[in-house]
DNA sequence: CGAGCGGTTGAGGCATGTCAAGAGTTGTGG
DNA sequence: CCACAACTCTTGACATGCCTCAACCGCTCG
């Protein structure tokens, strides 16, 4: 069922670092290991919590629906988890999850999961600091959204991900465009012209290529915070291994 | 330091109703009581998080600032907690809080909050419930500010309203105008223009007070849903003493 | 090859913000 | 108690940001 090389890597998130072995193992063989095809729709929003979700390989994309229309939230990549706070409250899923490639995950379900950090005071601890830290993330989204126009989350977002991509002046997007702009909360078009506009700011796109032509005037544009864009992920002590979902 | 009738009041929220009585008595002799003056600034954004805050009477606006402009994230109001994340994290507050009138205030060491539910089981399973509350809370409000427009922000807030006010067709909003545009991500002018041409699809404004004169054609147009406007605050088993900041 | 899809570009329209002025209200000091 | 200042709210005129629609290009993949 699970995978001989599944469990170190999940062992290694901060959510299950310190608890128990024993409780460790106990969660892992109630657990599911399964592939999904890409584009396929893993949860409906609405739907009851079953299980907490782990991203092996491959990526997720969490999506937001209202009268027809949707957008991203968030695309999730290995090694992290998903839908904590739905399982934990045994409240429906927000958010509708589906695959854009080939993805492999590991289910948990959701009522092993709540009888756990009852049980053990370490896991209780670790599920407190990562809620913690997913709610300081989406707080940053909504400032982000309202303080900011598209032209500024856009800049803000490619400065990010260079520093992201260790400071380097080039680097390659990691998704789509048009679903970067849902991301961004905008459409593929204005997207498109932003990003031509923001040449004269010193950041030029070819492509899925990123690059920084004049870092100074980008980061006099962006006026990055770290109460926005959130480069205290360290400073929140999270080290590698993040557990905010990100784009 | 602590009026005598402070203490039940507190003991009563979730956050604090299941842990061992000697552990809350502890937490309470060593927090402080206080009464600040309207408009304060008691908390400003990136200040390192020293103390949970409990409002008691009055109210507190929770504010992110950016570039000089800044916006209304939330309202907390007696009897509940805020910036519980900032505490638990030892991280910076993501939010300026300001008193809206004459408020009083019960503050909690955060050091000590961060021992206790580490020392508490009971009351780590309460953090827990509360945080993912609070996150899935924000999910709630960055989907309806990238699903929806200004007009139907606004139409959705004047129903969500009525029905907390217990269905009635008739009440007084809570806050000023001013505010309640920062806090739909609009400008003022904006917001009186939108309430006016409401009153062609079922709602009325007459000064600070709200008149629903057509329920079902209000209804229609705002589309509620649960996923967004969570009045399953019950569905999530949350009682009354919310936890969740709202306007 | 041709269909489908992502991306780009242009034209036009609607939504929202900005600026300005005035009415009404509240609070304050003389 | 009144006069004034400060503030909210409203309304109008105008500017602009963003979306919509449509066309076209280039790529991928049956």
């Amino acid at each position: 069922m699970m995978r001989p090389d599944t469990d170190p890597q999940i062992r290694h998130l901060h959510l299950f670092r310190d608890m128990a072995q024993a409780n460790f193992v106990n969660l892992m063989t109630a657990s599911y290991d399964q592939i999904f095809p890409p584009g396929l729709e893993m949860i409906r929003q609405g739907d009851p919590a079953d299980f907490l979700h782990i991203v092996m390989e491959g990526s997720v994309e969490l999506v937001g629906q209202w009268a027809g229309r949707e957008c991203t939230m968030a695309v999730v990549r290995p090694v992290s988890t998903f839908i904590l706070a739905a399982c934990i409250r045994d409240a429906p899923y927000l958010m509708t999850a589906r695959t854009l490639e080939r993805t492999r995950i590991v289910l948990i379900p959701a009522s092993d999961l709540r009888s756990m950090f009852r049980r053990d005071p370490e896991f209780a601890v670790a599920v407190i600091n990562e809620l913690a830290a997913c709610y300081r993330s989406v707080v940053r989204t909504a400032k982000s959204l309202k303080l900011r126009n598209s032209r500024e989350r856009v800049a803000s977002y490619l400065l990010r991900h260079s520093i992201i991509a260790g400071g380097a002046p080039s680097y390659m997007l990691g998704v789509e465009k048009r679903l970067l702009a849902s991301y961004l909360g905008m459409t593929p078009e204005n997207l498109s012209r932003t990003l031509k506009s923001l040449e004269a700011d010193g950041v030029k796109i070819d492509g899925a290529r990123v690059i920084i032509t004049d870092r100074t005037r980008l980061t006099a544009l962006v006026k990055p915070d770290a109460l926005i864009d959130g480069l205290d992920a360290a400073a929140d002590s999270i080290g590698p291994g993040l557990p905010v979902p990100q784009v």
